[in-house]
DNA sequence: CGGTTTTGACCGGCGC
DNA sequence: GCGCCGGTCAAAACCG
C-alpha cells in the first residue's frame, strides 16, 4: 500500500512465518515496528486532519463575522437614505462599500516593521495615524501626492489576524500615470482576484497548520489534552 | 529650504 | 446631551 496524500511510502513487508532463522526474526520485528509506525502515522495524520478542519472552521466563522459587520453597515447607510436623511448619511461616514473602495492584501516578511511602506508605483503623503479599536496595530492614512488633483487616498493597516499581512484599502481612481513598475515579489504581492486571495488563504492555513505542527510546546500540550480526555473518558 | 512625517487637537456621525 | 470612535487637520519636527 502507498499513501500518496502522505507522500511516505508506507509499504509493509508481508509476514509468513515458514521459518526462525535470525534474518526472519529480523523481518518479523521490522514488520512489527512497520505496522506500529503505520498506526502512529495514521493517528497523527487524523489529528493533523482534526486540527486543520477546526482551522478552516475558525477562519470560515472569521469570514461570516467580517462580512456581517460589513452588511450591517450597508443595511444601515440604505435604510437611512429611504427615511429622509439623504444628505447627512450620504456625506457622512458610512459609506456605501465598493464603490471605487478596493481593498489589498500584502504580505510582509517582518512582522515586526512598523513602517507599513507598501510600494505599489505611486507617491503617497501620509497626513495621519490612529490606532482603532478592533486591531492594536495602528491605521496610517495617505493622500496622493498629486492632491489635490488627485483625491485618493488609502488606509494601511496590519491584519489582526496575521501580522505578516498588510490590509491596504484605496478610495478613488488615480487620474494620473504611476510612477514606477509595480514590483512583482513575492514578498509583497498583490492579492485582487478572488481566486487568488481564496489560494491566498489556503496558504495561510496551511502555514499556521505546519508552524502548530513544529511547536514542540503545542505537541506537548495537544498530547496532554488528549491524554487528559483519553483519561475522562476511561473514568466513565 | 521645501517636502514629508509625526502627533495632539478637532470634527462629525452614531449609539445610548 | 454626552461619550466613543474613525477620519482629518495643522503645527512642529525631521530630513535630504
Amino acid at each position: 500500500m502507498v499513501d500518496t496524500s502522505l507522500g511516505i511510502d508506507l509499504n509493509v513487508t508481508p509476514f509468513h512465518k515458514t521459518d526462525d532463522t535470525p534474518m526472519n526474526n529480523d523481518l518479523t520485528r521490522m514488520s512489527l515496528e512497520n505496522k506500529k509506525l503505520r498506526e502512529k502515522l495514521t493517528t497523527v495524520w487524523d489529528k493533523n486532519n482534526t486540527l486543520q478542519n477546526h482551522v478552516n472552521k475558525l477562519m470560515q466563522d472569521h469570514e461570516l463575522l467580517v462580512n456581517n459587520l460589513n452588511k450591517r453597515k450597508f443595511v444601515e447607510c440604505e435604510e437611512g437614505n429611504t427615511s429622509g436623511r439623504t444628505e447627512t448619511l450620504h456625506q457622512g461616514s458610512l459609506k456605501r462599500p465598493n464603490e471605487g473602495v478596493t481593498r489589498v492584501y500584502r504580505r510582509t516578511d517582518d512582522p515586526s516593521d512598523k513602517s507599513m511602506v507598501v510600494k505599489d508605483g505611486y507617491q503617497w503623503r501620509k497626513y495621519g495615524q490612529k490606532v482603532t479599536r478592533d486591531n492594536p496595530s495602528p491605521r496610517a492614512y495617505y493622500k496622493c501626492s498629486f492632491a489635490p488633483s488627485c483625491t485618493v487616498k488609502k488606509k494601511v493597516q496590519k491584519s489582526v489576524d496575521d501580522a505578516h499581512l498588510l490590509v491596504v484599502i484605496y478610495e478613488g481612481v488615480h487620474n494620473h500615470e504611476s510612477m514606477e513598475k509595480e514590483p512583482d515579489d513575492t514578498s509583497n504581492r498583490r492579492l485582487n482576484s478572488p481566486m487568488e486571495m481564496l489560494k491566498y488563504d489556503e496558504a495561510l492555513v496551511e502555514q499556521m497548520a505546519n508552524s502548530l505542527r513544529r511547536n514542540p510546546d503545542f505537541i506537548e500540550d495537544l498530547a496532554d489534552a488528549i491524554s487528559s480526555n483519553i483519561l475522562e473518558y476511561d473514568l466513565f
